[in-house]
DNA sequence: AGATAACTTTGACCCAGATCAATCCCGAGA
DNA sequence: TCTCGGGATTGATCTGGGTCAAAGTTATCT
């Protein structure tokens, strides 16, 4: 098992291509062998939804690659985003038997899933497992919360730095960035998902984005690529100051 | 152990008053034995800090009576309210050794505590305590997402309802409500507080409470016993329609 | 009872962000 | 290459809620 910097958080999962954060290293290859066995793949294209709120749901799972989101509505139409779930995040709720929110695929995604009812028993088993599902949800409610501060006292501007310096922080998890402090990523959401993240319109979000184009915050290239010459800038027009470290 | 509503939530814990909601009722005498070594009780003034985010945290525990708020400051002195604690809810967080926000208590206040290491050790020794806290973390989790669309995409007057019927819903599964339809409680908070949670200014609170008044949803005696004659309605003003079951 | 201070209400005005409405851009397909 | 269509941008205007300011209300303390 090769070490990486999220090596306590993860476990290689047979032939899977991403390592499940979902799961505690300190698995023993029984446990592996058995997430094998109740484990599959299944892909979704672009917009397609996973899951709606209400419906049963009988998996849980991480993201393997692409971009899935967790969304709330109203009868009147207005949906606010309540999570963003990147690759090795980690969807589901165990104990739970219908999905409290709206899960879509934004991009062509893949999920390796385990049947939700096979894992929980191992869960049980595993008492490890439940502690390490433990630490994860303390981790998202943590990410909640800080949105919630972003929601309810950030201004415009701040509210569009706040996402681009947790996707780039995101994403330089991943991919390692270029060395020179300098941080570049494709958006991976259209302004519209991310006005639904930031509880602005899609008008106000592109204005804004423009507005840190035009003062140097950052550089864009075509309408989703961007570089971050200054990240601390970045941090300091998210009102953050240094930390930031929300995300789901 | 006398069964109420939610006894399969809760534990009696000795002389203590409240059962707590952290921990479960398929819990032994022994478990419960354990539990009655480790605790105490603190009592703090309305006002009072708790703790202070960052601040090491030596307890976990339960509200026993008072009110407790969460709350997230930014520099420049903005505050967002992230949780609200009535009694029976949990404080702390197992495996986690700093605050991460300020904890006050908004009324005169009594915790019962566990010392944090010993009861993480219970824990570590009782897998359904953990799956049980990991239930009540994911209960948490959807409230604090709930609250979200709350901040992001509700009007002032539905926020107010909103905070209303959460408050409204939680009094009343404590004191039983009167039989006729209509709930009494008096509001834990003050409207600076109450604007802190809901991402507004104590004036504009003000000022919508004012006209649910003068529109019939709410009644005012004194500045803070409210009366709901009908909570069907005043769910409608938030936008819920139905259920609204957020809360923490 | 009177006084002080903390909380609340209400008014007048302003502005950040919403709304409505044109374009504009760029990638996919013919 | 052209055209089509779904984002994205930009402009003009409007408005919900913020800001600043002045009373009004309790509650507590002496």
């Amino acid at each position: 098992m090769p070490g990486n910097l999220t090596a306590d958080l993860t476990l290689d999962c047979g032939d899977c291509p991403i390592r499940h954060r979902a799961v505690c290293a300190r698995c023993d290859s029984d446990e592996l062998q058995s997430l094998d066995e109740i484990k599959y793949y299944r892909s979704f294209e672009a917009g397609q939804s996973i899951v709606w709120s209400g419906d049963r749901m009988e998996f849980v799972g991480s993201v393997v690659s692409g971009i899935a989101t967790l969304t709330q509505t109203m009868e009147d139409g207005r949906t606010q985003m309540v999570g963003l779930l990147l690759p090795s995040d980690f969807v589901g709720r165990p104990g739970r038997e219908a999905a409290a929110y709206d899960v879509v695929a934004t991009t062509d995604l893949v999920m390796c899933c385990f049947r939700k009812k096979p894992f929980e028993e191992m869960m049980m088993r595993t008492p490890h497992i439940a502690q390490r599902l433990l630490e994860m949800t303390l981790d998202e409610l943590d990410a909640a919360r800080e949105w919630m501060l972003v929601l309810g006292r950030k201004t415009a501007r701040e509210k569009i730095a706040s996402l681009l310096s947790i996707i780039a922080r995101r994403d330089a998890t991943l991919k390692l960035s270029p060395s020179n402090g300098t941080m570049v990523f494709d958006l991976p959401l259209t302004r519209e998902a991310m006005a639904d993240y930031l509880g602005l319109t899609l008008e106000t979000v592109s204005r804004q984005i423009s507005s840190l184009k035009r003062d140097g915050v950052i550089e864009l290239a075509g309408k989703r690529h961007v570089t971050i010459p200054d990240f601390d800038r970045l941090l300091e027009e998210a009102g953050d100051d240094n930390d930031g470290g929300m995300l789901a």
